[in-house]
DNA sequence: GTCTATACTGAGATAGAC
DNA sequence: GTCTATCTCAGTATAGAC
């Protein structure tokens, strides 16, 4: 990895992460870095590489750790069944150790998956991880039919993007202070009550 | 209202919530409505006032049915206690009425949510409706502290987005039909259980 | 292999003729 | 009110210096 590659890269996190993919030029990348234009297509191919190249940098080592804490958590339960609130904190507990070293990385992830973007880039580096919690869901919830289940982690894919890029548009929250890992210990609490939600009955009126 | 106008909105309706802001051109929507760039800027200034319009044309009847049925609710309830899948139910209803006739634009209020553009635009057309919605959350759980309860909104923003716009991007989604009542019954029970959750302890650790 | 300079295409926006 | 022509700036592609 050259210098310049990871001026590039410091430079796009940070810029993507503030302002959006979208809002970001490459040309104001490349000013703030002090690098020339092509050197980002010689070195990452087009834009949308050099994000997908910025996420992959970061999102490693996250879904590593939440892999590792899902084995963990995995092996003391043996063969019984999964708490609910031990596989959130799996998921979670990472994505807020990282939030305590590196602001940037979290504004940027959030950015991503709510910015619409690319969902290949989610799908890419997420959905090995994806799929192992899926599986850790289904033994934590075992009476929860395989349909409301992954409905369910949609949702919590969506609360957890809305929640990590910027502060909220609620009037309230606009001028709170920028606790990251606070606001994942309210979300994991959220998300633990809904999971453990009756289902909805179909056609319901009231 | 020109013809001219309801053709551009129309048009932008369509293609925007098919393919999102940003990958939509204005080009693209002229070409199929069938009118000339500068009509588009003529009449509504930029390409963003334009989805705007879009948006109002389409939110304002249903932000007035969440804020009617509020209003009922609480009227039966007088000075008691709300309850707070009444107050979901004046929120979702009224969404997904308007998609038992129009896809569309539930696909595009997905989409002005989820891609994070203008913030502004969520702000100018929602809060107001919002204002209300907090207020009857606070009645139905006067426990929860303020902070909470606005995040706890937060989330459910954070939800809804994500589930409005398109399908899900979990691999067992994929190819569901596109029942968005359903979704939104799924989502409103998931909620429910999300408002009803017990606070997180600050800095809990396992 | 790395990087610079520069040209190309398509986007949103605007001025002015009609 | 409407449309043509044009402007600026975006992402991209390429030729060639080192």
């Amino acid at each position: 990895m050259t210098e310049t590659q990871e001026k590039i890269l410091d430079t796009a996190e940070r810029l993507i992460g503030e302002q959006g993919y979208a809002a970001t030029s490459l040309r104001q990348i490349i000013a703030e870095a002090g690098v020339n234009l092509a050197a980002v297509h010689y070195h990452f191919g087009s834009k949308e590489d050099l994000l997908d190249a910025a996420v992959v940098r970061k999102a490693g080592p996250v879904n590593e750790a939440r892999i590792a804490a899902l084995d963990r958590v995995e092996q003391e339960a043996g063969e019984g069944q999964l708490d609910i609130d031990d596989v959130l904190d799996c998921f979670f507990r990472p994505m807020a150790d990282v939030t305590r070293r590196n602001q940037k990385f979290v504004r940027l992830m959030g950015r991503i998956y709510s910015e619409g973007l690319m969902p290949q880039i989610v799908q890419k580096h997420f959905q090995p991880t994806m799929g192992r919690f899926l599986a850790a869901f289904r033994r934590a919830l075992p009476e929860l039919p395989e349909e409301e289940l992954l409905w369910r982690v949609h949702f919590m894919v969506g609360a957890m993007a809305h929640t990590m890029c910027g502060p909220s548009s609620l009037p309230g929250l606009m001028d709170a202070p920028v606790d990251i890992p606070r606001r994942i210990e309210r979300l994991q609490a959220f998300l633990s009550g809904g999971f453990r939600a009756p289902i909805a009955a179909a056609g319901e009126k009231k």
